[in-house]
DNA sequence: TAGATTGTTAATCGATTAACAATC
DNA sequence: TAGATTGTTAATCGATTAACAATC
């Protein structure tokens, strides 16, 4: 996450035929490098922020810029997806924006539950981000009898101990950790047994996960300490030649 | 974020030469590359976790399983640290937690300013794993002034129009952005001109700035969209071959 | 046509892994 | 000494960059 660069791990997707002929349109999907997939989540927010701005073209020289990466960088990234530029004039921001999209699986109807209504999932649970980028809060749980049926934006706090009934119930496929790192596994593994296949932990351990189980972690102390490294090399100035 | 990875960027340090021979002690720092600095934090946190159940000595087998490594890239990681193990008997807990530490820099004093006391800036205030892991949390900020003066955890919120009095006041050395994307430039412009030179950015922006500031970012929605590409990848069964 | 910009190739660079000599 | 495990080297793998032919 990462950093978080962030820090990902153990996603395992299949990975069979690595077909060398770019195919577009609805046929079969290809393989993108982790770091590519990243990096086009990040066009797709310059992308949308364009389109909201009116502007109808971009080069990839200019997209590229205001994503923070080489336009070399971002055409290559670009390539794994289709080609859906024109030469000597740049691409469509509305149609790249959708074919990107389509190639992230963010066209699919995401419905996110959030374990663990503290602060941060309280956060998260009423982040506008997550609405307006296609992933739908269904649910929120917690354990304490206090929190349980409290008012959380839309939604009310459901009680951890109906969490399989209420995944079920709302069609949840993603769920988001918002708990504290000792009952993590343990919840984690409920979650995985209940049939979701997508995690996201923000949960400071190592969890445990089958194979077939996509888990992303981000861990915020953990972008506090990158920083550390970085701020302290650049205080004591190098020593050596 | 992430990266988490993650997605970092615009992490510039001083990068002048690069000594062959590891130095050990208290000499010159050598440089660590970013993909194990942000797993060194990893085993750090294992490391902790082990030290806590009393575990004196580990092996690299078995604290790279912990932390969701290869042995071969754990010591390999280490390398970049020192020498800090015993052929034949592995590491001792304790002694190499302090050595990965001092080198992360952080036996450093670090004071964190929260820029934002919504929901996520609430959270992070009152997050444990910073104070646990030698972030002391010193200021909170808004700019709504029906949140100013509120009490956070052990903090209250100042006022975001005194920013640079307080942030020099406190000492802070690291901000945390944790508002919404169209104020997120220009406070982080504003937090620069005051000195701070770190900053972790959990507004959905790019962020521009200037050569020598160390900025990292957390983009939980960023994060949903890398699962959703795994999830519907995993859906569609491999259609080459 | 002349100018611009894509999509792709080939070269470079960095990160991971396997293997093993060093050594406790 | 025999067994175990580190620290390091060399080989592999993947990601980034520069350059340019294709083509609008």
């Amino acid at each position: 996450m990462t950093s978080l660069d962030s820090t990902p791990q153990a996603v395992q997707g299949a990975e069979t035929g690595h077909s060398t002929q770019p195919v577009h349109g609805t046929e079969a999907a290809k393989q993108i490098p982790p770091a590519a997939v990243a990096r086009l989540t990040i066009y797709l927010r310059a992308l949308n922020t364009l389109l909201s701005d009116g502007v109808e073209r971009v080069s990839s020289e200019s997209l590229a810029e205001a994503s923070g990466v080489s336009s070399s960088t971002l055409r290559k990234d670009l390539s794994y997806v289709g080609s859906y530029g024109t030469r000597g004039v740049g691409y469509e921001v509305q149609y790249l924006s959708r074919h990107i999209s389509a190639a992230l699986g963010l066209t699919h109807d995401w419905k996110v539950a959030i374990v663990g209504a503290g602060n941060l999932g309280k956060a998260l649970a009423r982040y506008g981000g997550f609405e307006s980028r296609g992933f739908d809060v269904v649910a929120i749980f917690d354990a304490d009898q206090m929190v349980v049926g409290n008012e959380v934006g839309w939604l009310r706090v459901s009680d951890a101990a109906d969490m399989e009934a209420v995944l079920q119930r709302t069609g949840a496929n993603m769920v988001v950790l918002a708990l504290p790192a000792h009952v993590a596994q343990a919840v984690c593994d409920r979650v995985v047994a209940a049939g979701v296949h997508s995690i996201l932990s923000f949960a400071p351990v190592m969890l445990q996960v089958p194979e077939g189980v996509n888990l992303r972690k981000v861990d915020m102390a953990t972008e506090l300490q990158i920083l550390a490294y970085h701020a302290q090399r650049a205080q004591t100035p190098d020593q050596t030649a």
